[in-house]
DNA sequence: CCGGAATGGTTGAACACTCAACATCCTTGT
DNA sequence: ACAAGGATGTTGAGTGTTCAACCATTCCGG
């Protein structure tokens, strides 16, 4: 009954799953040692940085970064902890919270980026023609799409 | 100094790094709903399950696997518990340890194959042509080549 | 053949993520 | 107006991963 992968399909996903191994551990030692954070706290600092006045709704940040609410919660209080964000009640709908990137949180963010832009390409963008980045880009807008 | 990603390039790293939490996830949840267990351990089992007589050093399990020692042992540990893997002394190499893959795992590693085998294929395989399998193919290759 | 370096593997602490349960607040239908 | 259901965000316990330190064994150059 199960349609199992045939030898090509077998061998794409595998590949796949190694070099998704390799990438994410690549990109979070890499963060991890020069920046002191992790990949997903990095995430966040992005979007944040990003977002109109630098502040974002938790739900709102949470679907950027595609993160669970429950994760974000934790990552909100750890990065509140080292003041890189600050959280505020939402003036409109008192269940809500605002995440704040703050000064420091923006200088974090600043001065962890070249090193980790450097990273991604060493690790991935340098690895591919630009076609293959575009190829890439195609698949995993595929892969996202609802 | 820094070079940082032009327009495109950042799209398409946005997009890869969306599409992998996306299918990490959602794995992930299929496994540990269906199956119980992580992937990584999903993995390990698989490994095992190829190999000849169903063992591995240690050493060769992590590679297979694109797992840490560290990671590894702690999996072992915890495989062993459920009665899915036995270690073994390797006859060779008094450093050496075996990972044996029991009946007990095999089984479990073919009760959970065929529902996470159309989970890959609901999230990522069925999503891709066959020309844009082979392209992911060729682009994980390069990420993992040395 | 010996001493230092490399390899194999484990351990414990620190940390991040997951899940389920929960409290609070908003929304909708009647 | 109000009850029921939905949404928002947090919490704590459980679990997996990482890192650094460690012991044991094997390898290798002099």
């Amino acid at each position: 009954m199960t349609r199992w992968l045939d030898e090509e399909q077998q061998r794409a996903w595998r590949a796949f799953l190694d070099a998704q191994q390799v990438l994410q551990r690549g990109l979070e030692a890499q963060l991890h040692d020069e920046a002191d954070m992790p990949h997903g706290y990095y995430e966040l600092l992005v979007r944040l940085s990003e977002a109109p006045e630098r502040r974002l709704r938790m739900a709102a940040l949470a679907e950027a970064a595609v993160s669970s609410r429950s994760r974000l919660s934790h990552a909100v209080a750890q990065l509140e902890q080292r003041g890189w964000v600050r959280r505020e009640a939402c003036p409109d709908d008192r269940r809500g919270q605002v995440a704040v990137l703050t000064d420091d949180g923006y200088a974090a963010l600043a001065a962890a980026a070249p090193g980790h832009v450097e990273a991604v390409r060493r690790l991935l963008v340098d690895r591919l023609t630009p076609e293959q980045l575009r190829q890439l880009r195609a698949i995993s807008e595929a892969i996202t799409r609802v």
